[in-house]
DNA sequence: TGAGAAACTGAGCAATAGTTCACATTCTTG
DNA sequence: CAAGAATGTGAACTATTGCTCAGTTTCTCA
């Protein structure tokens, strides 16, 4: 029922990593136009510019790519909140350049973002997206605590849950003032918390 | 590419009816139960206690069975926007109650509003399925307009897409709580509007 | 340089997908 | 009740799916 999620191989040769990412961003660039429904491991291998046979040396199913899609996307995510919680910032400014770290990610490639909020849901991630998932989660929970030490428990999901929806309806509904949208999503957040 | 939408026949016995439900409820139930992409129409067919032959009879594909499936979810919580609307109720009294409709119609089935929502942005919706989304975002804007006037021409989107929000983690997560979910909520969407 | 390791290929398999259609059953109505 | 209309059935067709494997190409390094 629960299929092997993990890579088959790791490659030691430099194009071996090359075709590894050519495949995941391959089904990111499927994800974002076309769907998830339609998504064949046939098409990804084309896309890919890889033949079908590489596609199964390095993942062993559909699933698996998925899920390394999500490592890759939230990897990059996880590293620019890791800096900012690290950084000398005051709370509020931490804030601040989270909600503009959350902008950044989720605006490049909005239906992206969409679709793998629904994956993310439905897929079993695996320990490592897991592991992904809970630092970041521990991050920005730090960072609210900070300065709304009094917050609900369940704030900093909540905030983060605003801030996604917050960036995905403005992204889907083709608005381009980031500005805008950044002011009223610490509109959003600072009413909520305040 | 973009497929026919239009259910295939209306049934004028009552079994009819009753078939056209069950197909409709049996994919509603998949997508609880399992998910966007194992779904098939044999599966929908078999859940749905009816033959294959007789789901074609009434849909020209699955993505009608889709569509359906939204048009019937979208005219329940219509429904319920709509009296609110039309009731003679103060508008800070219309939100609590918005909310309320919420709630009920988002946390009842949570897995199913989540799948809804990623097939909303994948699908021709189709005439008539556009229609109601117009109309409940217009039945919207038209409370939030009565209590807040000045508010960003963004607003009813935005508290629609986090209160949608909220609910959905909260219901993900496990909670149970739903009047600490509603008291989160409201301190959202009045934060943010206010 | 050459030989073994690493990476890549794509025809093709079994399973499953969406869909049709010839026929059976059930309902309605005069 | 009869007979046509409405509804229901499921075997079976074609296309497509996820995936394998025998073989080829490219790379590495002694």
């Amino acid at each position: 029922m629960v299929g092997n999620i993990e890579p088959r191989k790791r490659g030691r040769q430099s194009r071996a990593k090359a075709t590894e990412d050519a495949i995941v961003e391959a089904v990111a660039r499927f994800l974002e136009e076309v769907g998830l429904e339609p998504l064949t491991t046939n098409k990804i291998a084309e896309r890919a510019g890889v033949s079908i046979g590489s596609l199964y040396q390095y993942f062993p199913n559909k699933e698996a790519i998925l899920v390394a899609l999500i490592r890759r996307e939230r990897s990059l995510l996880l590293a620019d909140v890791a800096m900012i919680a690290d950084s000398g910032a005051s709370p509020q400014e931490k804030i601040e350049r989270l909600i503009g770290a959350g902008i950044k990610h989720q605006f490049a490639r909005p239906r992206l973002a969409l679709a793998l909020e629904y994956v993310e849901q439905t897929v079993n991630l695996g320990e490592e997206a897991q592991d992904l998932e809970r630092r970041l989660s521990e991050a920005v929970s730090g960072i609210v605590s900070l300065q709304f030490p009094d917050a609900d428990s369940h704030a900093p999901r909540d905030v983060v849950a605003m801030a996604q929806a917050l960036i995905n309806s403005s992204a889907m509904a083709g608005e381009t003032d980031l500005q805008a949208l950044r002011s009223r999503i610490t509109k959003a957040v600072y009413g909520y918390l305040g």
